[in-house]
DNA sequence: TAATATTTATCTAAATATTCGATAAGGGGG
DNA sequence: CCCCCTTATCGAATATTTAGATAAATATTA
């Protein structure tokens, strides 16, 4: 039979991973320093190299050792999954999930799926986490979250990825405003010149940079916003213009402004609203189920939202 | 702390699943009855769910019971994946890699390529086996392959999918079959009916009949092909056309026949080749400079073989 | 330079877990 | 009704794991 690691051994390597230090990794544990070393030692013995450099002084973690490192976490987390799964078997549709959505999603969707959410799944309890997507993936894979709504273009590698439907990118100025002549608006260089961003981190400046094939140039800091609305205040002010996303338009966030949105031609510029999860989920029903809620409830109400018009 | 299983009972639940029958699986796992009947035991109690219905007379899985296997499997399935990569790790393009293809990809496609991979990966052993694609798949689940040459679309879910090339379909017919008619070639429904097929499992069986549009209807199972080649003979002798992959066009198959290919018009039916693996496979390394080796290699051979024309 | 603090590795005895074989218990088939 | 086959349980032998003490190596500090 060959050799299978244990998993309490994997646990050690991703503790001392992250604390690089054995005493310390050992109290994470809940072990003993001399189990943890003891133990590291039997994994690296089981898998014949070395998996961690022991300086006296210092500890870190061999390149091989940062891949078995790697699907050590991938393992693991499989594991904790199943068990959560097997914990929330035999009920389903009446798990707890957290869910977590961008700043740029969460105001515009979140009041238009959940109510039928709630209706449909009485029993599912769903708590909100509102970040950007780097921080909801990060805490994805550390079991904070279960799922998250974001927008793609993004790296998912790895991740359960359910696209939902897309974004398109509207051009907003104020009444008036040159970058609004004609019947159909693009964007030629010196219009993207006057394009306001969010500040670093939103996947929504990446995405209208991105739009506007240009790369990303920090020109002047105290001129990124740091939401949607302080982004439309400023264009309100005359600072430029902005791309915003359909359903932020859809909303009623520019009534009573002086702005006006603007289809974009040509080939739409756009994002992809996805929903993603732990491709070990526990809770794959509840994923299901909710991707194909917010589909259909969020399509339903942006319909509305044009008859409205 | 939360419960984890050990990777020696989900090795359990496997067998179990698999034998149904805990003396069988007992000593497939190389340990006594009573050993395998309270590791069980123990995994139901850890988890809360029962995963094994036990009949004096039958076993059987439960339904959540066998969701928490496909879990094991793939936790299984990593955790011998990643020995394997430790075991391999250190040297790197040295590895022997147990290749699968398809016989409709093989004959075509290794003769161009195989040379040029030695070349380039003299440390690199390559053993192969030809085999229908389900095959192929179930062997690399059951680590008894490395890697695969397939095409799509194929549900490789859960697989490591690297796509090669597009593979388009060419309308085989004798010289003068009124099928070759006309400048452009499509396949309207009269064509479609004279059109032979391989045999069921060969999934250019399934791929021609999808650009035809038809369903899979059996008519006469003696006029199915177990090979390409008796399917040329096949066209040949004057039962009907075939759609052949363009690889096995520009091969020497239909030299000193009567046959000719015509590429199809509109909209171009096509298979992807593509090598997929493991998820978890040991060798992505190997995997990669694999699917760049071949994508560029049969890209050459098959611009040569155009010249050549 | 010497003392001290901090680190990981090793050793040992004790606690814990695992394993096997024997046996019990529950049905079907003859 | 008995025999055979199943899985579950029990107890003793065995194997593994653990914590604490200690060693060994280095860096820091006096």
């Amino acid at each position: 039979m060959a050799y299978l690691p244990s998993l309490k051994q994997l646990t050690y390597l991703v503790a001392l991973a992250k604390e690089l230090n054995f005493t310390r990794a050992a109290q994470v544990c809940f072990v003993g320093q001399s189990t943890l070393s003891a133990g590291l030692k039997e994994l690296e013995d089981g898998l014949g190299i070395q998996l961690v450099e022991r300086d006296r002084q210092n500890v870190s973690i061999t390149p091989a050792g940062m891949e078995v490192l790697e699907r050590a976490k991938t393992i693991l987390t499989a594991s904790e999954d199943l068990v959560e799964y097997a914990g929330a078997s035999g009920k389903p549709m009446t798990a707890t999930i957290r869910l977590g959505v961008i700043p740029t999603i969460a105001p515009f969707l979140l009041p238009a799926v959940l109510p039928e959410v709630r209706d449909r799944f009485p029993n599912l309890k769903i708590t909100l986490r509102e970040d950007l997507t780097a921080n909801l993936l990060s805490r994805i894979a550390d079991h904070k979250l279960d799922f998250a709504l974001i927008a793609l273009p993004y790296d998912v590698s790895g991740l359960l990825v359910e696209e939902l439907f897309d974004d398109g990118f509207w051009l907003v100025a104020r009444r008036g405003d040159p970058a609004l002549k004609g019947k159909e608006v693009t964007l030629p260089a010196k219009m993207a010149e006057r394009l306001l961003l969010l500040e670093e981190g939103h996947c929504l400046r990446e995405h209208s940079l991105q739009a506007c094939k240009k790369v990303d140039i920090r020109k002047d800091e105290s001129m990124e916003a740091t939401s949607l609305l302080t982004l439309l205040q400023m264009v309100e002010s005359g600072f430029g213009i902005a791309l915003l996303p359909e359903m932020a338009v859809k909303s009623s966030l520019l009534k009573n402004t002086d702005l006006i949105a603007k289809a974009m031609s040509g080939p739409v510029p756009k994002r992809v609203i996805a929903l993603v999860a732990r491709s070990s989920t526990a809770h794959l029903a509840e994923f299901t189920a909710l991707s194909n809620c917010i589909r259909e409830q969020f399509g339903a109400h942006m319909k509305k939202a044009k008859q409205e018009k």
